[in-house]
DNA sequence: AACATGATCAACT
DNA sequence: GTTGATCATGTTT
C-alpha cells in the first residue's frame, strides 16, 4: 500500500498516448499512479486513489455537456492537460482531460496518499493529518496548490507529471455512482481502491472485472 | 438557481 | 466506525 521508498522519476511518466484512452478506462488506470508536481518548496508527490469519469456524451453531469464554453475550454483539448475549476465559490477540481481533441472529457481526481512533501501539503492545507490531507477533490486540488492559471497546463515535464509506479501490479478497485452530482447520477464511474484509508466519502463499491487499455472516444 | 465541496453535527451500527 | 442533513461560499448559466 505506502510506498516507502518513492522517487519522483520523470523517466517514469506517462506518456501523451496514455491520456487518449477513453475516460472511463482512463479513469480506472490512474488510481495507483502518482501525481508529482515540483515548485520552489519542494516536490509534492500523492499516489491517486480515487477518481471519477465525465464523458463527452450522455453524461449530463460533465461540464461538457453543455458544450463549449470559456469555463470548460480545457476539456475540449487532446488528453494529458489540466482542467482546474472552482466549485461553490470556494473550493478548486483538478481534473485530467482524457481523449482526442474536441472530445469533451476528464477525470476527476478525488484523493490521494500523500508520498512526498508531507509538510507543504500541510502548509497549504492548514491540517497534519496524512489520511486527510489529499482526501477530497477540493482537498487535494488545496493540498497541491493547484488553481484556476493552472488551466491547459500539460502533463509531460519534469515539473509536473503523472508517475507509473505499479510495477508490483495495479491496485483492486471498486466502482460506486459519482459523488455530489444530480444528473446522469446513476452512471456507475467513480472507482477507487480497495481498503484504502485515502479515499473520501463513501467507500462501499461493486468490484470490476478486468481494465483493458482503449482508444475509443468516452 | 444550480453547483463534480467540506466541515460540522446528530444519530446510528 | 458510518451516514445523512445543513449550510457557508461565489461563479456560472
Amino acid at each position: 500500500m505506502a510506498k516507502l521508498n518513492f522517487r519522483p522519476d520523470f523517466s517514469k511518466s506517462l506518456k501523451k498516448k496514455f491520456y487518449l484512452n477513453d475516460t472511463e478506462t482512463l479513469a480506472k488506470l490512474l488510481v495507483g499512479k502518482v501525481l508529482v508536481k515540483r515548485t520552489r518548496k519542494g516536490t509534492l508527490a500523492a499516489r491517486i486513489v480515487e477518481t471519477e469519469a465525465y464523458l463527452s456524451e450522455g453524461d449530463l453531469s460533465s461540464h461538457s455537456a453543455q458544450g463549449l464554453t470559456k469555463r470548460n475550454a480545457p476539456m475540449f483539448e487532446s488528453g494529458g492537460i489540466l482542467y482546474v475549476y472552482k466549485i461553490y465559490g470556494i473550493h478548486r477540481c483538478l481534473n485530467i482531460v482524457a481523449g482526442k481533441k474536441g472530445a469533451g472529457c476528464a477525470v476527476l481526481l478525488r484523493a490521494a496518499e500523500p508520498l512526498s512533501g508531507h509538510e507543504i501539503m500541510a502548509e497549504n492545507r492548514g491540517i497534519d493529518d496524512p489520511a486527510k490531507l489529499c482526501r477530497g477533490p477540493g482537498n487535494l486540488a488545496k493540498a497541491f496548490g493547484f488553481d484556476v492559471d493552472d488551466n491547459f497546463r500539460s502533463l509531460d515535464t519534469p515539473e509536473l507529471f503523472i508517475q507509473d509506479e505499479t510495477g508490483a501490479g495495479p491496485p483492486e478497485l471498486l466502482v460506486s455512482r459519482r459523488i455530489g452530482i444530480k444528473k446522469s447520477a446513476g452512471m456507475m464511474l467513480r472507482f477507487f481502491e480497495i481498503g484504502s484509508k485515502y479515499v473520501s466519502a463513501s467507500k462501499k463499491g461493486s468490484s470490476i472485472n478486468n481494465i483493458s487499455p482503449s482508444q475509443g472516444m468516452g
